[in-house]
DNA sequence: CGCTCCCTAAACACTT
DNA sequence: TAAGTGTTTAGGGAGC
């Protein structure tokens, strides 16, 4: 019936002009592949910082339970963040190193000797002080991840410092990356000795009162018996501390100067007095110990003019004391700690990794959850994520995620990839408000698992012609793209592919523009929006979740996200195409959601003032082929950092799979 | 219950 | 002629 009134449309849609918006979607992907990397905009850390990161962490301990001797109970949830205002012009996440420097704690090196030879810091303990701290820095990570979910709704300052807050947590996450290394290394060395029954304590919401800086603080003071020299450093030790510390929150001020030297995986201070070891590592200019000119001893940062200097100095500073010994087996303490929590969070980064994949096929009450992707790409999925995880689930499932999981049922293709069609699993999707937690990790499952996305047709097309650089895309690469990003279109060619030209002709979002070497397909995306409306309406916990501010053409990307506007987001437009940086990828989400409340509201109205996706989506006359059939790897590529899946790569199967026999 | 969406299947016409 | 591309029609499940 459309059907007439459609065809004409089509073909003057086709008058459109494309909103060729390639260049800075590449840009702006290559943005988010830097960010997706973890690698850090400006700034690196060095082993040496995370040595003072741990330096810290230790004295926090120690200190910790100074305090707690003194004053028999400590206010264990004090007032939870340091640093109050995050949106402030300032890096959100400043450690008040320096000032803490400033104010000189009151536990002297014979105290702390005192507390260690006590065997005071007992591994609960240890782990206690220390999860706390990381709790803290974990709040400062949440706090900038929060602000960066507002950033679209920032002005471009307070996006600045969102950015930079992505920049801290990147930092983190090299950090403990580094202190893994770290503690591995000392495994290595034997320094280190694991106990397997240790308890492990969950993670505090709320840090201590303690900071970065008083743990610094306090190795200083326990350390620094040396007031001349003490003097001396304090320069550099502050610097480097606030380095390590707070570098992060302002990266790109701080600028951190590692130097090559102490990028010695930190085998820093364990590594101590042994003279043996000492002039075994003469030679090598890479001491653990010593770097950037600096002693690294924890909390030492003596300046050492050269390498012969800091031998000097090693030998007599910290030589094999009472108090060399004790801030090696704080050292060691920590160290162990911090493996233990690394322990635990990979457990948990596995359980949720594992119930992500597995939620989905929940909900079908589906006999073998597991089974649901398909056995061949599972385990390439399934490695990645957690090696055995997968099958435990079930039982996860909270209450947050479960809810609003629940819709996609997965169809397995598993074993029927001849059985093919399975209908309902579309509708119980529909009203399911996909997560942006989902989609980011959905978009590398589908890409391996044989499952089926959650997605109707149309959104796909969609998205794939949208991702490509001229916004259009012929029949063959649409195809392509199909069983480039998902498994489950690798099989049933027929089936599926008649699917999309059905839907091609159907719907009047896809207008079909002629070329000369043949026909592209483009989308016109106010039609793709008038028929959005109806279906949220119905998702009402989407509406919930949604917040605020009408995001215009917010910069979703991934192919997930067109299909995410699609089944529950009507707002997507191509405009916002020109997309920010993965670490927004979830923020951006959520401003799609909020977008699609409005949407709805609105009901179709394409009304947002923001956005014009008309201008910036519709398809130009084209008068030359814009890709290749082979060319896919330009709309490919562009999935792939949008996805901010780095590993895309690995994808490859595709093309080898049954790609090739569909696609001539 | 009717409407609308969406999916799948398939027939048919046209083009390459 | 075969295969690919487009268009239509039909039937069915599901949500509102």
């Amino acid at each position: 019936m459309m059907q007439e009134s459609g065809t004409e449309t089509k073909s003057n849609g086709s008058a459109i002009q494309n909103g060729a918006s390639g260049g800075n979607h590449l840009l702006e992907c290559s943005l988010r592949e830097a960010r997706s990397n973890g690698e850090t905009p400006s700034v690196d850390i060095g082993a040496a910082d995370l040595a003072h990161l741990q330096q810290q962490q230790a004295l926090q301990v120690a200190r910790q339970l100074l305090l707690q001797q003194q004053q028999q109970q400590q206010q264990q949830q004090v007032s939870g963040l340091k640093s109050p205002k995050r949106n402030d012009k300032q890096p959100a996440l400043q450690v008040p190193v320096s000032v803490a420097m400033m104010t000189p704690q009151v536990i002297t090196p014979q105290q702390m000797q005192q507390i260690l030879q006590q065997q005071v810091l007992t591994p609960q303990q240890l782990q206690v002080l220390l999860q706390q701290q990381q709790a803290l820095m974990l709040q400062q990570v949440n706090v900038s991840l929060a602000a960066s979910q507002l950033r679209l709704g920032m002005p471009p300052q307070q996006q600045q410092v969102a950015t930079q807050q992505l920049a801290f947590q990147q930092q983190l996450l090299q950090m403990q990356q580094l202190q893994q290394q770290h503690l591995l290394s000392l495994q290595r060395q034997g320094l280190l000795t694991i106990q397997p029954g240790q308890p492990t304590l969950p993670l505090q919401p709320l840090a201590q009162g303690m900071i970065p800086a008083e743990l610094q603080q306090l190795w200083k003071e326990v350390t620094s018996s040396h007031p001349a020299e003490e003097a001396a450093s304090n320069n550099h030790s502050s610097l480097d501390l606030s380095t390590s510390c707070v570098s992060s929150s302002a990266p790109s001020k701080t600028s951190l100067l590692i130097n090559p030297h102490a990028s010695t995986n930190g085998q820093l201070s364990v590594h101590t007095p042994k003279r043996e070891s000492l002039s075994h590592e003469e030679h090598s200019h890479s001491h653990p110990l010593y770097g950037h000119g600096v002693c690294k001893w924890p909390g030492c940062e003596a300046v050492c003019e050269d390498f012969q200097s800091f031998l000097k100095h090693l030998n007599s500073e910290h030589a094999l004391d009472d108090r060399s010994t004790a801030q090696c087996r704080v050292q060691m303490q920590v160290v162990q700690q911090l493996e233990l929590q690394l322990a635990k969070d990979k457990e948990r980064l596995q359980a949720m990794m594992t119930h992500l994949h597995v939620k989905s096929t929940e909900p079908k009450a589906t006999p073998q959850p597991l089974n649901l992707v398909s056995s061949v790409t599972l385990s390439k999925t399934a490695s990645e994520a957690s090696p055995q995880s997968l099958p435990h689930t079930p039982t996860t499932p909270t209450a947050p995620i479960t809810p609003v999981t629940q819709g996609p049922s997965v169809i397995t293709t598993t074993s029927m990839h001849n059985v093919g069609p399975i209908r309902r699993r579309y509708s119980d999707k529909y009203n399911v408000p996909i997560s942006s937690a989902d989609i980011a990790q959905n978009q590398e499952f589908y890409k391996n698992a044989e499952v089926r996305p959650p997605f109707t047709y149309a959104s796909l097309i969609r998205q794939a012609i949208l991702e490509s650089p001229e916004k259009q895309l012929t029949l063959n690469e649409i195809y392509n793209w199909f069983t480039r990003m998902f498994a489950y279109f690798r099989r049933n060619a027929a089936t599926w592919k008649n699917a999309v030209r059905h839907n091609l002709s159907l719907h009047k979002c896809f207008v079909r523009v002629e070329n000369v070497k043949g026909a592209v397909w483009t989308v016109d995306e106010l039609e793709f929006q008038k028929r959005r409306p109806q279906k949220i309406s119905g998702n009402p916990s989407l509406i919930k979740n949604i917040q605020t501010s009408h995001t215009y053409c917010t910069p979703l990307n991934a192919a997930l996200q067109a299909s995410m506007a699609e089944n529950s987001i009507p707002l997507y437009t191509t405009a916002s195409m020109g997309n920010p940086t993965l670490g927004n990828l979830a923020s951006a989400m959520r401003e799609e959601l909020n977008g699609a409340m409005e949407h709805t509201n609105s009901n179709g109205s394409d009304s947002s003032p923001g956005r014009s996706p008309m201008q910036a989506m519709h398809p130009v006359h084209v008068k030359e082929e814009p890709l290749d059939p082979d060319e896919n790897e330009g709309p490919l590529s562009l999935v792939t950092t949008a996805n901010h899946s780095p590993d895309f790569d690995h994808d490859r199967d595709y093309e080898d799979e049954p790609v090739n026999e569909d696609i001539e």
